[in-house]
DNA sequence: TTGAAAGCGCTAACAC
DNA sequence: GTGTTAGCGCTTTCAA
C-alpha cells in the first residue's frame, strides 16, 4: 500500500498543472481535446486513483449517502478468531434473514446506485454510543436511520449539518424527514378481514410498545369500537425477548381463555406466538387464529403461512433515497414526510386457504 | 444544510487551539481533564460533527472498507418515479432475494463493524464502467470485490494504492489477496453421496462456465473417472439467460435420454432445471435427481427442496475484511489466499428424506 | 484554454 | 499540556 500517484504526479507526467488535471477529470469539455488525452493517458499509466477525502475536503461534498443500522441483534461482540466455524449458521433461525432492516437497505443500495451515490454503512451497538453515528454522519452528504436507533438529541445535531431521513414510525416534531407507512389502513383492512369476513369477535392485540406498534394498537382499537366489540389491553413483551411474549401467551392458555385470533404488532411476535401456540398443542388457525405486520420472509416459510400486512420495504428505502437526493438539490426544503402504502397479504394463518404466496 | 461548526469554531469557544481540539478528540488522555471537558462541552453545543474527509485527507487513511457489488441483474437502469408500486414485488421471485451476494455481505457487515470500519458500499453497471469502482476505491484503505465484477487490469491498478481481496474465484496470479472456497471436496462428498449412497450412475452436469464453475467441473469429472463412469461433455447455459439452460434440459428430455442426476455448479440453475423439469411433467427426485452448490435461500424452500454445497458465505465475508485489517496493520505483507470449507446439504431433490432443512 | 494560488478541515510534528 | 505550523490532495476562482 505504497503511497499512490496524486494530480500532481498525474500533472508532471502529463506536462500540464494539476488544475487542468482536475478539470480534465470534472468537466472534459473544458479542455482542449489533446490536453485531456494526455491527462488521462498519463493518469492510467500512473494508476491514477483520485483520492475521495481530498475531493469531499475540497468541493464541500462526498458524494455518499449514509445509512446507519443499530445493532439490534446484540452480534457484534462475539466471533474472535473462530475461522472454523460459519457463524451464520449457530445463529441459523433466530437471525431470521433476511429481516425487515435488510429489505429496507436493499432499497436504498439501488437507488444510491442508480442516482451515482456511494452509500456508507454504519453500524452501531450499545458500547459504540453516539461516537458510531456521528462518525457516519461526518463521511456522507446525508444520512438515513432506522427509527428508535439513535437519540433524539444526536440526530438533531447531525440534521444542522446535513440531511437526516429518518423511516418509519410515526410521525413527530423532530424536524427530520421522514417516511412512514399507512399503519392505520392497514391494520384497517386486517380487521375488516378478520371481522368481516372470518366473523372473529375476541380479539387479543400482542406487541412490543413502542411509537410504531402504538399507531397499530390505536388503529386496532378504532375497528373494534366500530364494529361495537371489547378491547382488551394489549400483552406486552420485550424487545429481544421472545421469552415474555411466550409466557404471556402460556398465562393465558393456562387461564383458559383463547380469543379467537390474537392479531400481533410485527411478524417476529406473531411467529413466536405461533410458536408458543404450537407448543401447547394448540392448533393455528383451526382453534384460534394469528396475523401478524411486516411481511418479512420467514413469515411465508412458516407452518400455517402468516397473514399480515405488507410493507413496502424496498420502496421505503428508495423513498428515503429520493428525499435526500431533492433535500441535497435544494437544501432550503423543508423537512418532508412520506406515508407509504401498505397491503394485506392473507395467508393461512388467518383460517383462510394457502392462496397469494 | 448550513455549512457546519469546525475545530476554529470549537476551539474558539472553548479558548484552545484547534491541535487542542484534534487531540482531545483522538487522544484524550493527553490532554488534561478540564480542558477536555471544556472541549468536548464546546463541540456539543455547537453541534459539531468531525469532517472525515478533512481526516482521512490528513491522515492519509479514511477508516472505512469498501465493498463492491457489480449489478449483476440489471435492476438499476429501471423504476423513474412510480412511487405507486413495490418494486421488489414486481421482480419478485426472479430476484430470489436473500441471493448469495447478499449473505456474503452481511459477514462483511458484521465484521467491519465489528472492528470499527465503516463500509463503503458501491455498484457498478455496464454504464458506469470502471468509474464506479475507481471512485469507490478512492474512499476507503481497502477494498473487497467479488470474483469476475471488474477487469483485472483495474483491481491490479487499485492494488497498487490499497489491498485488494477478491472473493471466491480460483486462484490467479493477480498479486491480490483472495478467498476462495473448496470446490474440489464440496463437489467429492456430493458425488460420494450420489455415487455411493444412491448409486446413481448416469450424471449430467449443468454450469454457466467461469473458473469457479470450471473448478467444480473438474471435481465432477475426477469423481466419475474415480469410479469408472462416463464423463459427459456439460450442458452450458449463460448468465442470466434461464431461457438458454431451460432449452437445453428441454432438448434432452426431447432426445429421451434422461440421466439419473443432474449435477449444477449452482442452486440457481439447479432451480431453473428443476422447474423445467416440472414443467414437462417429470418428477423430481423419484425420475431424476438434481443437485446444486452455493446453497441460497430458495433452494430451501423450493419443492423439493435442493440438495446442495453450502459456501460458508458470511465467513467468506467476514474472511475478506480479517484480511484488509490484517494487511492494513501489515503493508508489507504478501497477498493472501485463504480457502474455506463448504459443507454437503442433504435434501429432497437427491431423493433423501427432507432432514436437514 | 491553461496556470497560479488560495483554501477545504483536520492531524502531526515540533516548539514552547 | 498546549500552541504553531505545515501540509494531506483536490477544486476553484481569477488571471494570463
Amino acid at each position: 500500500m505504497v503511497k499512490g500517484p496524486t494530480v500532481y504526479d498525474v500533472a508532471k507526467r502529463a506536462g500540464v498543472s494539476i488544475a487542468t488535471v482536475s478539470t480534465a477529470f470534472t468537466q472534459p469539455h473544458r479542455v482542449r481535446d489533446s490536453t485531456r488525452d494526455s491527462v488521462l493517458e498519463a493518469a492510467r499509466a500512473l494508476g491514477y486513483v483520485p483520492s475521495a477525502s481530498a475531493r469531499g475536503l475540497a468541493k464541500g461534498r462526498t458524494g455518499a449517502l449514509g445509512l446507519f443500522s443499530f445493532d439490534y441483534l446484540n452480534l457484534l461482540p462475539e466471533a474472535e478468531e473462530n475461522d472454523d466455524e460459519d457463524v451464520s449458521e449457530a445463529n441459523g433461525d433466530c437471525r431470521m434473514f433476511p429481516i425487515w432492516v435488510d429489505e429496507v437497505q436493499r432499497g436504498v443500495e439501488l437507488e444510491c446506485f442508480r442516482r451515482g451515490y456511494a452509500l456508507m454503512l454504519g453500524g452501531g451497538n450499545k458500547a459504540s454510543g453516539e461516537r458510531a453515528v456521528t462518525d457516519i454522519a461526518g463521511r456522507v452528504d446525508g444520512l438515513i436511520v432506522f427509527a428508535r436507533t439513535i437519540p433524539a438529541e444526536v440526530s438533531r445535531r447531525i440534521s444542522a449539518r446535513i440531511p437526516v431521513v429518518e423511516l418509519s414510525d410515526p410521525s413527530g416534531d423532530s424536524g427530520l424527514h421522514r417516511v412512514t407507512i399507512d399503519n392505520a389502513s392497514g391494520i384497517g383492512h386486517l380487521m375488516e378481514h378478520l371481522i368481516g369476513f372470518h366473523k372473529f369477535r375476541k380479539f387479543m392485540f400482542v406487541t412490543i410498545p413502542n411509537a410504531e406498534t402504538q399507531a397499530r394498537y390505536n388503529a386496532f382499537r378504532t375497528a373494534l369500537h366500530a364494529h361495537g366489540l371489547d378491547v382488551p389491553p394489549p400483552l406486552e413483551g420485550h424487545p429481544g425477548a421472545n421469552a415474555v411474549t411466550s409466557g404471556l401467551i402460556a398465562d393465558l392458555l393456562a387461564s383458559g381463555s383463547l380469543p379467537d385470533c390474537f392479531v400481533c404488532a410485527n411478524d417476529q411476535e406473531a411467529l413466536v406466538v405461533m410458536d408458543t401456540l404450537k407448543a401447547a398443542g394448540i392448533r393455528v388457525p383451526h382453534q384460534v387464529a394469528v396475523t401478524g405486520f411486516d411481511d418479512i420472509a420467514a413469515g411465508r416459510l412458516a407452518r400455517p403461512s402468516l397473514t399480515t400486512i405488507r410493507q413496502p420495504m424496498e420502496m421505503i428505502g428508495r423513498t428515503a433515497v429520493r428525499i435526500l437526493a431533492d433535500a441535497l438539490t435544494d437544501p432550503r426544503s423543508a423537512p418532508v414526510e412520506r406515508q407509504l402504502p401498505v397491503r394485506l397479504i392473507v395467508r393461512e394463518s388467518c383460517g383462510c386457504g394457502a392462496e397469494g404466496n
